[in-house]
DNA sequence: AGGTAACCGAGACGGTACGTCACGTCTTTAC
DNA sequence: GTAAAGACGTGACGTACCGTCTCGGTTACCT
């Protein structure tokens, strides 16, 4: 029957939007957000259920398992959709300033009241490929990213030393902040988050070159 | 016979050991923890349940909450009483090369098949404070606490700059460890154990004081 | 609030319609009900288990607690879906033929292999406010109900003498039969069910009036 | 009823029948039955548990085991422990007194606050071959058997009708009583404990014969 | 204007594991 | 040999969530 709904057909793949049947509803969405950043104050990851999430935000759960593939993947994004977290950094004079900015900033976010969140989406992914993959794509390797891109060029400019792998500087510089984060939160501290970054970034010095 | 005294201390310890009741079986504690570390072999802890280790070493389930507070307690001893954790550090003719020991020590428990299961239970504690307690004291607090004394002596002898808080600095030395063996653990390679030590004790070089 | 009875399901389907979610399945409803029936012929309530029933069924435990408080619930609705069961009395010419009836039809339910099931349902409900109730609503009261009717019927149009409690003449005819079931069921023989009915109801001949 | 004499006991202790190892704790014996019988005051036959008894007569579990076969056993004991409930009944003038006096005597034991746990032993005793016997012969039986023996000897001298089964008129009797206290206890009124028994007799007046 | 298709909430479904309780047995020391 | 203590393997309890599945009902686009 009918090929002009082929061509028509044909058509719409090429333009894309138009999709038939119900659009994604926008509230629901915000509401599933909503209830899972609220529930997140009261209690861990591991504790939260998509039961709960769905029962708080008045969705069904059918309606979270449609949009996303796990838990870790709606935390993730309940976080990402919280504002202040994306505010961008001022423009460095240097890549040693920038870095220090980074970290300071990774600092400051872990020691949010969203840190435990953070470690505890860190955690999740140890269990679970998928959710590895979410969180590394989600937050840990744009910031791996950020830091790798200003280790290049501070080596390319002669700003560091270059005889020592950007991605090994990366693990120093981030590692003990997650570290920290994670066996001893109590001690990210104002003193912490002063004296830290300078302290890891004489990795990098000229003078440390072998 | 020898004197009153040590008749006293032989007397103490018999009388100590009345115990009244069935004795614990330590045929089912080893089945216990041996079913524990096959089953990690095809399992993560999170997957891991306390009625699988009971199937699986043909044990009680009550049998194994009578003796642990949680999964992560049994992983733990589990995890300990593998042969050859314990195994000693060479003596090292000064502070460096026996940090450097240490941190070689880590690595390699980390990147062996347990690596994976030690990440998870660093994962559980950040959900359980119970679990992060058993984690510490188990696991994190003796490793960092032979590093704090080797930071400390060496400070004290001016091995190393003394201008840095040894907490922090056993921070900067593990963490990057943990960190990649959570976010990148196949690059856990031979190379990193060989450069990563040297690299990392550069913090304490007495040329790096403020 | 809903309060759609079973009873009016022909008057439900043309009116309030309105029932959201996923209905009933009326398939585990009948699975559950048909396992315990088989199960009550290999063992006795109390032995019973819902998590058997529920293996028998392939049915999982929530949906049998979902939709019954507990055993008794069960297994009493189970007995009731027994065909044959609710076969009606054949018309009676007088108010002692009804009881004599009636008292008939107890004898044989309680002579059938459901016996054993109603005794120990009885028992069950001696430990439970809840199964009793149960108990008493389901068999014990319809049946008393419909006894009682017969007793002030008759004690009206003057078959009966009536200066005696019509409740206390219910326990009188019932009781024996059930004290029988309890306490030697072998001896509920047809012998038992011929003459019994006969002498029981001489209680309420006018000559044994006061 | 028991005779044993404690001259006997003595004699024993010091001579011939002298048992190996330690004898049966009389102490325990008691501390069992006590916390039984307080432990009925709170709880169900069905929901008491060999432990807390144990537990509160502060006695190995073994030594109830060792002793009892069950826990119908131990609640029986535990029952007919308590005084006054052997008491003897007074001579009666006829038969048909006797019987009364039996049934009075029934009615009281069972509007007690031993009724419910009388039921629930009756209960018991319908899942559990055992548990029938250990009720039947402690409790029913004599009970039973006083009753039959009354009525046959009223037959024999003209007191009775002759021309009933005097197993079906002890179930006649009993029957209702028992019904009474696991259908409705709080029936079991004064009212009915001097009704009943009249009434029911009724059933063996000459004047009833067929 | 009417079909059709994807969405939505609600909630029942078969499962798995939880942590607890009591069972009846076993194993120790003490008397 | 009995007693108290208490650990043992077993199995059921009732609950919480899992991820899937049906419902009735709701938008939107596409004839």
């Amino acid at each position: 029957m009918a090929n002009t709904t082929e061509l028509d057909n044909d058509y719409d793949d090429e333009t894309s939007k138009a999709k038939k049947g119900r659009p994604r509803s926008e509230k629901s969405r915000k509401a599933i957000l909503n209830a899972t950043n609220k529930l997140l104050l009261q209690t861990s990851v591991q504790e939260l259920s998509i039961e709960s999430i769905a029962k708080k935000a008045k969705v069904g759960k059918t309606t979270i398992y449609r949009w996303w593939p796990n838990k870790t993947a709606v935390v993730m994004e309940a976080l990402a959709s919280q504002p202040g977290l994306q505010s961008p950094l001022p423009t460095a004079n240097n890549h040693r300033e920038a870095i220090i900015m980074q970290l300071d900033k990774l600092i400051r976010l872990v020691d949010s009241h969203n840190g435990q969140t953070i470690a505890q989406l860190f955690s999740e992914a140890q269990a679970s490929e998928e959710a590895l993959k979410i969180f590394k794509d989600n937050l840990l390797e744009p910031l791996m990213d950020a830091m790798r891109y200003s280790i290049e060029e501070g080596q390319k400019n002669g700003e560091f030393r270059d005889d020592i792998d950007p991605d090994t500087v990366v693990d120093i510089l981030c590692g003990p902040i997650f570290f920290r984060l994670m066996a001893h939160p109590q001690d990210l501290t104002d003193n912490f988050r002063e004296e830290y970054p300078e302290e890891a970034l004489k990795i990098l010095s000229p003078d440390n070159a072998n």
